[in-house]
DNA sequence: CACGTGTACTATGTTACGCGGTACACTCAA
DNA sequence: TTGAGTGTACCGCGTAACATAGTACACGTG
């Protein structure tokens, strides 16, 4: 079995991954991801981990499949802020704020890495290539 | 078996919600958790489920436990801000800045929303009582 | 047609979670 | 000393999630 980091499940590991990118710019609207058994390959995972990892994307509208030519990026027109996605993302936030506040780290700072994220450099771990196919 | 809401634990619930008491100062240094038995009626949890949130909380220097009295909160002192703890708490503020922006939300109101929860009130729910006892 | 694509399904094994129950060692007050 | 209350440590059970492996199907493209 592959190894589990952060108590954070393979799939949604790699969602994150491709979220972090998505956000960044490095893959662009339109972009093809590699198909699942390539990512398989590619991330060591197994295809169906992959799929379920795209199949969840995909209900997130971060990207389009069109069964038998592949998973594109799609456009983030039609998202509308869910009330129980502000919801949570507020708690999110709280629990960092809190656990930030037990290790005396400062809101100047916080604001900071804010700053750092919203720019673009993710604090994710990257890992995947330029869907060179 | 119990309901499980937004994807996290029982026990990891009542561990947010006694670490959200203390960080907004409702609950004091020294003071006296209700006992595990009694938390467990409280929540309507399981003496086990309350068992393994103070023994985690005790891990993280939160309260403090002595065999036969009961538990307490504990100092904030000797708290070390680890940077394994930085590194984690950095990437969980980058996802929810991802998710913010697919959301379509500013960067002031991320910058509002934190020092909301700064300021005390945090976004986390509260359903204990005023440990009376 | 053959190939690659996403998808669906079954099956297996591991792990986490929550509950129920029991037992033990300890502290404190009667 | 006795008894109540405390945290702790087990064991078992059932459910669910996770990840893997393998097979099969429907679709689009060249």
């Amino acid at each position: 079995m592959a190894q589990i980091q952060r108590n954070q499940p393979l799939y949604e590991q790699l969602m994150w991954r491709i979220k972090a990118q998505v956000a960044s710019g490095v893959l662009i609207v339109g972009e093809k991801l590699p198909s699942v058994r390539e990512m398989a390959l590619i991330e060591g995972l197994n295809p169906n981990t992959v799929a379920k990892a795209y199949r969840a994307l995909e209900s997130q509208n971060v990207i389009e499949t069109v069964t038998g030519r592949g998973t594109f990026i799609r456009a983030n027109d039609d998202f509308a802020a869910d009330e129980q996605l502000i919801a949570s993302l507020q708690q999110q936030l709280g629990e960092v704020v809190i656990e930030a506040k037990r290790a005396s780290i400062s809101v100047q700072e916080l604001h900071q890495w804010l700053d750092s994220c919203y720019s673009g450099e993710a604090s994710l771990p990257r890992r995947m290539h330029d869907t060179s196919h």
